[in-house]
DNA sequence: AGACGTATCATACGTCGGTATAGCTTGCGC
DNA sequence: GCGCAAGCTATACCGACGTATGATACGTCT
């Protein structure tokens, strides 16, 4: 009973190449219930691959190597949002900003109080859960999606636009009885048992999209 | 023919208390097609109202009386959502970071390069349009939501739960007629042509959301 | 009292969506 | 060539949806 709540398999990323830092801030971190793994560098945190996993990310702005800064670009350019909370000595506004816009969490200037951080992390497992959940529930509408013949995706993609059976079939040239088997059958694989879950469906995979 | 493209009923919005600056900054924005209007102190602004128009403001940090933070609050705290760019000669990381989780659009330190504020302007145009779009729309729904009778706004929210009328009459303990009466009405009122429609209409509100 | 809006219900009719059954063609891989 | 998925079509039937017509009842505002 002592892994409750939101640290479930949630790990917190402490990337620092300060032996000293990481020990310091992986304690604060660990006292208030969330697992921890260290990394002294960018690319062992890489190599490590946890960057899939739930979780977020305390990343120094300088590191040998690879820098917090363009361990941010890398896993940015992946569809990777694991949230990165920032920390530095010697942050400047620009890279500040920059980091920000980048969509960082926070960036913390060392030495930072306890609460700040703790706060920051809050809303970084946060930000993950909600970003985890809503990227699943795509997922699952992609897999379905793609599971359907052309001329089924095609046919979803009128009726998604409001279109009636047999408009779809004249647009289409063909009868409106072969659109309702096709439709019938996008339905069943899409797995929906209404129309309006099946428009919210469709609004993840931006179909049918005003 | 001089007012084309994006610079509609766009105005950017400068405030700054040094004149020198603000005529700059006034003459930079204007070389590019923008509307543009002036004012020495939060204050000023406030006053005109100008803040509920389409458009950006640049935003000087230090001011007389209110400063550039305490507006971003103030106008957070209201429905005006204008996008905000700061401007500021002595900025620090902790303000930046503040302003920016606040949803700036850029912190820019000055002197700034005359490239990264017209990008920035630029930015903040464009969120305003989207941000200005979606609100509309959302108003719009909410307008005709608010003409439906209680009972018809009931009916709605079960419809859009993907419920049958027969379910719907059995739950409110209702024959299932009543149920198609102020479910068309519903609808008619919506201004909804399609389920699609009416769906992504119910979504602004957050009806019958998962 | 009368007008109005809201809510309720019934009957009837027409449209739309959905499925089952059954048959046809085409193209691809084995 | 054979099997198979995909696509197309027809007939038939049923349930769900929608609307028109007509009616009762209740509360509020004037």
């Amino acid at each position: 009973m002592l892994d409750t709540k939101n640290s479930m398999a949630e790990v917190v990323y402490i990337v620092d190449d300060d032996a000293a830092t990481r020990i310091s801030i992986d304690n604060l971190i660990r006292s208030v219930g969330h697992k921890t793994v260290q990394y002294g560098s960018a690319v062992d945190f890489l190599a490590s691959g946890g960057f899939e996993r739930p979780g977020c990310l305390l990343l120094d702005v300088r590191l040998p190597g690879i820098s917090g800064l363009e361990l941010q670009q890398i896993l940015g350019k992946q569809q990777a949002t694991m949230p990165i909370v920032f920390m530095t000595g010697h942050g400047d506004v620009p890279m500040s900003v920059k980091t920000m816009k980048a969509g960082a969490v926070d960036f913390l200037i060392k030495p930072f109080r306890e609460q700040e951080m703790l706060e920051a992390v809050d809303t970084a497992l946060k930000r993950d859960r909600l970003l985890r959940a809503e990227r699943d529930k795509v997922a699952e509408a992609r897999k379905r999606f793609d599971s359907l013949t052309p001329r089924e995706r095609q046919v979803l993609r009128l009726v998604m636009d409001g279109k009636m059976n047999k408009q779809i079939a004249f647009e289409l040239g063909v009868s409106e009885i072969t659109i309702k088997i096709h439709r019938g059958s996008a339905v069943k694989k899409m797995g929906a048992t209404s129309m309006p879950e099946l428009v919210k469906m469709a609004a993840l995979l931006d179909l049918g999209e005003d």
